[in-house]
DNA sequence: ACAATTGTACTAATTGAGATAATACAATTA
DNA sequence: TAATTGTATTATCTCAATTAGTACAATTGT
């Protein structure tokens, strides 16, 4: 259900955050469908319950879940499917700006680009 | 004429890097043009050689620069191949985009986004 | 009522990448 | 020859991420 990079240079509990919306915008993960207990995930994860922890504490800032203490973690029931994806999209436009910037893209060339899809 | 920013998350050897590419794509740096020294830069930036250094090798290993001791460093006289990459980059950033603007993102969100990878 | 489960909070220790510091060497230039 | 240049090496420092350990409070299930 969840997979996680080691060797990424990306933080754990950042791909954890990624992982969960990108279910919940693939439908998999519904609206008050309970995620797996911190401790259960670090432990089937191999990484520390705090590191899991952070990541729920993170998607719940950002409206993904809901926590409560003895009850558990849960999809938000007003999240949308919508919602999620469009944060998955937005995700992969930055992804993909970074390639660029990494390529000589100039900020002047991105947003020539970004007014074209709302000009044209 | 090279400019980092030391508060940024990302490492100075990879803006440094990004720099030059950029300078390169946008026509400043040209063939053959010499790039300062590695400790010139390198106190111009109040930054140590080591990390110039790096910076320079990685250009070179991936032919955006030519250098050897002694001489100095200079841009490839060769970087077609490097600028279509930017091209196919840029191409994928516009159709990100048009994924995102049809879930519903808005010139706003992109915008932010945008300015985190010149910001941030 | 009781035990197990759960999210949360906290401090301390560890790890690794990034950066600094200092030095040295070899090739080139003036 | 003396200065400049890229490169290499080793050691040290810094900081975010992660681990480790413990504890507490609310909920669940029996």
């Amino acid at each position: 259900m969840f997979t996680i990079d080691l060797t990424s240079r990306k933080p754990i509990y950042e791909q954890l955050y990624n992982n969960v919306v990108r279910l919940i915008s693939a439908g998999v993960l519904k609206p008050d469908d309970k995620l797996p207990p911190v401790r259960s995930l670090a432990t089937e994860l191999s990484v520390n319950p705090n590191t899991v922890s952070k990541a729920y504490k993170l998607l719940e800032a950002d409206g993904y879940i809901c926590s409560a203490v003895g009850k558990g973690s849960f999809v938000s029931p007003d999240i949308s499917v919508q919602n999620a994806e469009k944060q998955l999209a937005l995700e992969q436009v930055s992804a993909r700006i970074k390639d660029a910037v990494s390529l000589g893209a100039t900020k002047e060339e991105l947003l020539k680009i970004l007014d074209g899809h709302f000009n044209g």
